[in-house]
DNA sequence: TGAGGTTCTTGTTCCAGTTCAATGAACGCA
DNA sequence: TGCGTTCATTGAACTGGAACAAGAACCTCA
């Protein structure tokens, strides 16, 4: 078991629930590591998402994108984030939106077949899947009301301060995408920062 | 126990799991009916949400307002739906949203210090309330991708065609701030609907 | 029965954010 | 080294929707 590449989500799950060594080698062998090369799909919409991919190294990105061509970013993930479409993964469900990386990426994998058997083996993990799950809904809500009631000044000032890191990292225009505004305007709007 | 009263309820959770009948009974047995006048709050921002509350009779509001007076609408409810604050009630958090009733409310509430004793009395519910929050996880994302992708006017039109009853329902000014419009804006849109 | 609060409408003015177009910078890639 | 492509910036014209203001149509309850 190479132990510098599972250093890193071991500890992240560990913030959660506090794993016996014999259940973190338990969940370990579970894991698929998968490696994602820049600007490839790693879900399209239409698909089943059979996975929960944990982030080792790079850095992905989920996104809905209608028949019309309009497009919004739901996420960006990057070292220590859990990108999936847990509504299809939980329900079997086609999805309704695309993930791709964005950098030559590292994912590890938990594939919906282990899941069940997963759970069993490793009681606590439940809670720490169930804290994700609650952990993004309230993220989305947040994210909705201030989509409905922030300009997007505002809401691109909350965001460079809640991911300080991701503004040098990943194309403005996608972080446009993320506000929900054209790239001409996010551009403006950077301009205008700079008098300030 | 009232049979009439607790009929809904029982067709609902049985739509995703179908429970025996000691079972039903242990159920309904953990149930606190309710009642909430017209324009009563439910849940204040900042107070710890320790319930699921099922709509037996009557419509509920759940929004968003903050330091600003910005305000938007996050779901109503009428019969046969649920509200609550999923991610306090399960977190323990104090909540960020207002929950209150449009109209004289019968609700039948789950208290967060029965839910534990539930799950084990009526192990199906489990399964039923993780859908709930899928459920709630997947509106949220297509309602956060129409707000940031489309057009009012679209969204208005979604809105008819999703919940046609509650058009009539519901004053007008909540559903332009379910929206996210101004009640003028919203009015203007009608206005023009008509004439198409 | 009215009086006063809601709720909805309509018009005008104004602005945040879009669209379109042009230019330049940065980045693979042969 | 050069060349096509993607990406960021800037400007001008436009528009969806907000803000403000005023009137009309209501509940509702003393």
């Amino acid at each position: 078991m190479n132990e510098e590449r599972y250093a890193r989500i071991i500890g992240n799950i560990s913030r959660c629930t506090a794993l016996p060594y014999d259940q973190q080698q338990h969940f370990l062998a579970a894991l698929e590591v998968k490696h994602v090369p820049k600007k490839a799909p790693l879900l399209r919409a239409g698909e089943v998402c059979d996975f929960e991919a944990y982030v080792n190294k790079g850095c992905m990105r989920s996104y809905f994108l209608d028949e019309h061509g309009h497009e919004a970013t739901l996420q960006f993930g990057t070292e220590d984030w859990w990108v999936s479409d847990l509504v299809s993964f939980e329900q079997g469900a086609p999805s309704r939106m695309f993930i791709e990386a964005l950098e030559d990426s590292e994912l590890l994998l938990i594939r919906r077949d282990k899941k069940e058997q997963l759970y069993r083996d490793v009681p606590g993990l439940e809670r720490v899947f169930r804290m994700m799950l609650l952990r993004n809904l309230g993220a989305l809500q947040d994210r909705l009301f201030a989509t409905m009631a922030w300009p997007a000044e505002d809401r691109y000032e909350a965001f460079l301060k809640r991911f300080p890191d991701l503004s040098n990292r990943v194309p403005q225009h996608m972080i446009a995408s993320y506000l929900g505004i054209t790239p001409e305007f996010l551009s403006k709007l950077r301009a205008r920062r700079v008098g300030k």
